[in-house]
DNA sequence: TCTATTATATAGACAATCGATATATCAGGA
DNA sequence: TCCTGATATATCGATTGTCTATATAATAGA
């Protein structure tokens, strides 16, 4: 099922910094890497990504190493997460178990609280 | 703990939706009503709530009827669901949770899948 | 030759939320 | 009495996040 796309809004941040916890990636990578970990529910446009990576390099939440292979047609700009990225991953994960969990329970628990 | 508001972005119209299934409100009491339902993680703001109110209402999803109490100092205005408003809640809510499960997933899921 | 894939980038359009402001009444404290 | 806060709805402009479309450039395959 596709789902509506403001449904991702605010929760990108989360996925990019999530991506990176166990190592390097560069752009194009994520987006793949995304859609199979999600089974084809999230497809992030490129459009969306690449000035995601730029503002989150800005904040000092990831650091960019190019690498110009040879075999590559474009180089390849691989990002890697900070400690402050790191602290930022923490924090949102934490946002984000709040905010399901207060969205499951207001679809849930309906009209009586105790 | 207070949520990022860009991650409240598109469950909005949900939450909304979600509230009138058990029978009609207005806008001030949605307001009250979600905030309570959620713990306080959902403290929709007037400028929010009011304009979605007005589209919901053109898209035909809800009725209103408006009520000028003696007692209330503004007349208010109640909303009621109406049929295809109950299948907009039904799809919605699906979509919700395709969508909660793909980054659960994303965020459990790691690096290792089947 | 032409198209698709890999790979990054930017501009402009669009949708959703927010803060600020407006209006109007009533209750309660200083 | 005056002033603030709560009740109740409404609109405007700013901000943010996502999208589509477009650009560039090399390579593989039909």
């Amino acid at each position: 099922m596709a789902i509506d796309n403001s449904l991702l809004s605010g929760s990108t941040t989360l996925l990019v910094l999530k991506l990176l916890e166990d190592g390097e990636m560069y752009g194009y990578q994520m987006i793949e890497e995304l859609r199979r970990r999600s089974d084809r529910t999230f497809e992030l446009k490129a459009g969306t990504l690449y000035p995601l990576l730029h503002t989150l390099e800005q904040q000092g939440w990831v650091t960019a190493r190019e690498q110009s292979g040879s075999d590559t047609a474009r180089p390849r700009r691989y990002y890697a997460l900070t400690e402050a990225g790191r602290g930022q991953l923490a924090q949102k994960e934490a946002e984000w178990r709040t905010y399901a969990a207060a969205v499951t329970q207001v679809l849930e628990g309906g009209a009586c609280l105790a």
